[in-house]
DNA sequence: CCAATACATAAGTACATACTTATATGATTC
DNA sequence: GAATCATATAAGTATGTACTTATGTATTGG
C-alpha cells in the first residue's frame, strides 16, 4: 500500500527534514545537504524513498537533479485522513481555514 | 516531534489494520485480535505505540480495556497536512467536500 | 576524449524494531 | 482468597533500515 510507503518515509526525522527543506522551495540534491549534516549516499538514498512515496520528484537539469514536493503524495494523505472524518475533532481549524480560502 | 510517532506508528501494516478496524468501531484488545493471527503480546505492544502516538486512546472496563479512535493524532496529521497547502493539488476533492459538510 | 562534477548504486555494519516465550499485574467469579 | 481471565511487561532473537566506504553512471567543459 502506498500510504504505508508514505508514513514510512516520513517516519523517520531527516527525510522528514528534507521534505521540509523542498517545502520551502524546489533545489537539488546538494543544495539540500547544505547545513545537514548527511552525507552524500545517504541524501541519494533518503531521496529514493521520498520518491517511492510519492512525497517528491524529480527533474534532471544537466548535472543537477532538481527535487521538488510532489502534490501525489499529500493528496494520498489527504485522502487518508478524510477516510476518518467520523473522527475528526469539531475543530481542525488550520485546515478548515485553508480549504475554506481555497474556494 | 510527535508527527514522527504518528507517522512511524502508521507506517507499519499491522498497527494500520489495527487503527483501521478500531475506526469502524471502539473494542477491546481480544477482539482486535480476531481474524488478525497476531499474539496477545503483539497486539498489546502494537496499541502501545498507537497510544503513544495519540492515535488511539485506552479505556479500562473491569476485566477488559476498551480502545477507541483518538481524535488526537487525526488532528495533528491535519495540521501536519495544512502546512503544506501551497503544494496541495487544485483538487482534494474527498477532503474538500468533507470539510464543506463540517459547516 | 579526458578530467571534473553531480548523483546513484553496491556492499557491509550497527542499531532499531517487530516478533517470540515467559512472567507479572489487574480484575472478576466462585 | 484461589482460580481464571484480560492485558501488560520483560527479555531474547531475527529481520529491517539508516548509515558508512567504495564504485558506477551521467553530464559538462577543456
Amino acid at each position: 500500500m502506498i500510504e504505508t510507503e508514505i508514513f514510512r518515509a516520513l517516519a523517520d526525522p531527516t527525510r522528514h527534514a528534507i521534505f521540509r527543506k523542498l517545502a520551502a522551495g524546489a533545489m537539488n540534491a546538494s543544495a539540500l545537504r547544505q547545513g545537514m549534516a548527511i552525507s552524500q549516499p545517504a541524501m541519494s538514498q533518503h531521496l529514493a524513498v521520498l520518491r517511492r512515496a510519492r512525497l517528491v520528484r524529480e527533474e534532471r537539469q544537466g548535472r543537477f537533479v532538481n527535487y521538488r514536493i510532489d502534490p501525489d503524495g499529500l493528496a494520498l494523505v489527504a485522502r487518508w485522513l478524510a477516510k476518518y472524518r467520523d473522527y475528526w475533532p469539531a475543530r481542525i481549524d488550520a485546515l478548515k481555514t485553508v480549504l475554506e480560502d481555497m474556494d
